[in-house]
DNA sequence: TAGATTGTTAATCGATTAACAATC
DNA sequence: TAGATTGTTAATCGATTAACAATC
């Protein structure tokens, strides 16, 4: 118990969940500020442009590492750098995706992914009729193949965009060839091994909070549905 | 200052955000176990399931108002219910979808996004191509027609699953049309009036915070990518 | 009865916000 | 210089977790 370093690995470990999730947006409006020709930003611009407030974007952009100078700001360029730096944008991970039906499809279209740090570099799908063509230039292989090819090529991310039944079966397939994260996006509650990490988008969770927030908005003015 | 009465207007606006994103996982679970043919359960019971405190769950439940009984927990059908009230899942709303493309027509596939209090009745497309065709049974029509018809048929939702560039233009129309909440897929900051809704579904910011933990999970296991 | 589980209050934890000295 | 902005510490706020009496 004797002692609390702060062991740079430790740190990134404890960046919270919120932090992370705003880095992106910051990065988007530092990216759209260069382009516009800016060279320096403060806290303040960007909580004008995000509706957030300059002490948390300033505390958030500290666990990034770039320093800023008083009065002055920060340099644009090299916060941008930093902000890519320290979300591993610069080692691209490469991903495998299960289900190549619109929402895979979608998916395989994000050009920018790459940007950001992930390249989908195959799909997988049981259907006969998809398999063998390919969508956004990435070919979509029969499912059976994935826990091999992913064992060989050394793939540690993978994407469901499968129906809710069979979420489960391609995760089991995913952790067997050794896949390490998992972007779920099937409204299910995937078991896998401990060491493995997944991420759930449930679209359902993000509707339900939407529908309840209008229907307290629609209450408060006396509308009703 | 005087009191501090729980209206009950007041106490829904006050949900917490993580307790509206767990309640639909509940439901599921409830679902499934109602299925499989049980009748009641307890709070360990779920926390078993989604790895969750039972503590949480059972704090989260009290918002809905149903009761348990001690030692015996809570009958499934009357929660099942009770959630769906309370997230209001029996007054569907109506929603339009702008941008029938993959990810516009992954989304109006989703079947059952009505039994989660949305229907999207009708998609909207500049592509002369897409216009006019129909996806899932759900017609494509003209974006310009959108906010006669959004006004017409007291439309209050809507969704955008359009390109980056014309985000804030289609916002600009369902704002127009007086749509009240906003289900945002273009990774991009909308302005629009301040009393309607916004929910921003940036697949980059989870896409960050993804590959941010398994470059944490990595370091730590000693791999390299 | 004994023991599991609810309902509820108190304690902890972590994130946001406020305050303020340092500094460019 | 004066004033804006950073960096950092302290205060607040809200959510999670722990504790425990009530009760079936």
């Amino acid at each position: 118990m004797a002692a609390n370093e702060d062991i740079p690995s430790d740190k990134a470990a404890s960046v919270p969940e919120p932090t992370l999730r705003r880095l992106p947006l910051y990065h988007r409006v530092l990216k759209d500020m260069l382009a516009g020709g800016a060279e320096r930003v403060s806290c303040t611009d960007i909580g004008l442009e995000l509706h957030l407030d300059p002490t948390q974007i300033r505390k958030d952009l500290e666990f990034t590492g770039v320093a800023g100078r008083p009065r002055i700001g920060y340099q644009l360029a090299p916060l941008i750098e930093g902000i890519e730096q320290f979300l591993g944008w610069n080692n691209v991970n490469e991903a495998f995706l299960v289900g190549a039906g619109n929402l895979g499809a979608a998916l395989m279209g994000y050009k920018r992914f790459a940007e950001y740090g992930m390249n989908i570099v195959a799909a997988f799908d049981t259907d006969p009729l998809k398999v063998g063509k390919s969508i956004g230039g990435k070919q979509i292989l029969p499912l059976a193949k994935l826990p091999d090819l992913a064992k060989r090529m050394h793939i540690l991310v993978g994407i469901i965009t499968v129906p809710d039944a069979v979420a489960q079966e391609v995760a089991d397939l995913m952790t067997a060839g050794g896949i390490m994260a998992i972007w779920n996006f099937a409204p299910v509650q995937l078991r896998v091994p401990e060491q493995v990490i997944v991420h759930n988008e449930n679209l359902y969770c993000s509707l339900a909070s939407l529908s309840q927030k209008l229907g307290i908005a629609l209450k408060a003015t006396g509308r009703t549905r």
